[in-house]
DNA sequence: AGTAATCTTGACTAGAAAGTACAGATTAGG
DNA sequence: CCTAATCTGTACTTTCTAGTCAAGATTACT
């Protein structure tokens, strides 16, 4: 249960697209420079960006990065999905069964409960973050995150 | 942010250990059964458990693992943390700045800032969990999730 | 058309995680 | 003391992920 490389080179690669505004358009070195990582690998990442729709891409002269659509409209936990996919997928309990090709206890499974349960409380952290949000400064966004409202309308975060 | 292998099976392993009891014992091909891994990793992983504190081991003929402590003193997150890592420690930054070895944003960054909301948000399910909470079936541990109040005493889940 | 800048694609390489193997150490019981 | 059962430690192999590379396609500008 570890943040991937990807997700974090992604995210911030989106960032600096949403600094660089609906119009302002990032080449593939100028980002590369920017976020200090190789170009084959920013291109890599802003493709699978672009195929998840978070991006659009022009090409030739002049070309570059533009974000596929207005920042609020960008959930965050869709980009991760995109990243790095979930924490805990249905088929998961499928392919960690061990030789018996299925958890003993599947039918009635704690660890599974516990699983979905955690995936929950990212999700609720993710679904509710937009990439406007991350646009702020790490105070603003520290205190947005407070805010974060629980199903029943409470704070989430103290 | 997937979970582990290594996760998976060890809170497995861990479970079955629980069921045990505070005095039963478990060997290694007994639990490579049941669980339908191979011995070897299964070994491997109850190796971890032990140098994490969790279970003990007794050596030689009638030899096995126990429980180190009981089943209420035993928090998941400490678990987790033992098998699979954090989701994000602070050297996570560090070591992802890409070539310039560091965030470009480092001083004041907003994703860190929804890294450690995420990361907040886990801990607040696993440090409320011990392995007690998991002996029961998964329609008890399903209600028990939803119990997990928030720091401000409301629910978390609904 | 020609050229330079730019994204696109698939294949390749390096590195990390998962899983295996085996010789060694420890213990109970005869 | 001897044997069988059991854990221990290290090293090895396999598998998956992260990262690199090079040739190709597209576009703006002249
Ligand atoms: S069904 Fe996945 S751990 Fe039991
Ligand atoms: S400091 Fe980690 S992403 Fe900026």
């Amino acid at each position: 249960m570890k943040l991937s490389a990807n997700e974090e080179y992604g995210l911030r690669c989106l960032v600096r697209l949403g600094y660089a505004g609906e119009n302002g358009s990032i080449t593939i070195p100028e980002m590369s420079q920017a976020e200090g990582v190789s170009a084959a690998n920013t291109a890599k990442i802003l493709r699978a960006l672009r195929k998840g729709g978070f991006v659009k891409a022009a090409r030739g002269k002049e070309g570059g990065y533009t974000l596929a659509r207005p920042a609020g409209d960008i959930v965050i936990a869709e980009v991760m999905e995109c990243l790095g996919g979930r924490l805990f997928e249905s088929s998961f309990c499928d392919s960690h069964g061990g030789r018996t090709g299925i958890c003993t206890r599947s039918v009635d499974c704690s660890v599974r409960s516990l699983w979905r349960a955690v995936q929950v409380a990212v999700d609720h952290v993710l679904s509710k973050t937009t990439l406007r949000d991350l646009l702020q400064n790490e105070e603003e966004m520290n205190s947005w995150v407070r805010t974060i409202p629980g199903p029943n309308g409470m704070r989430l975060l103290q």
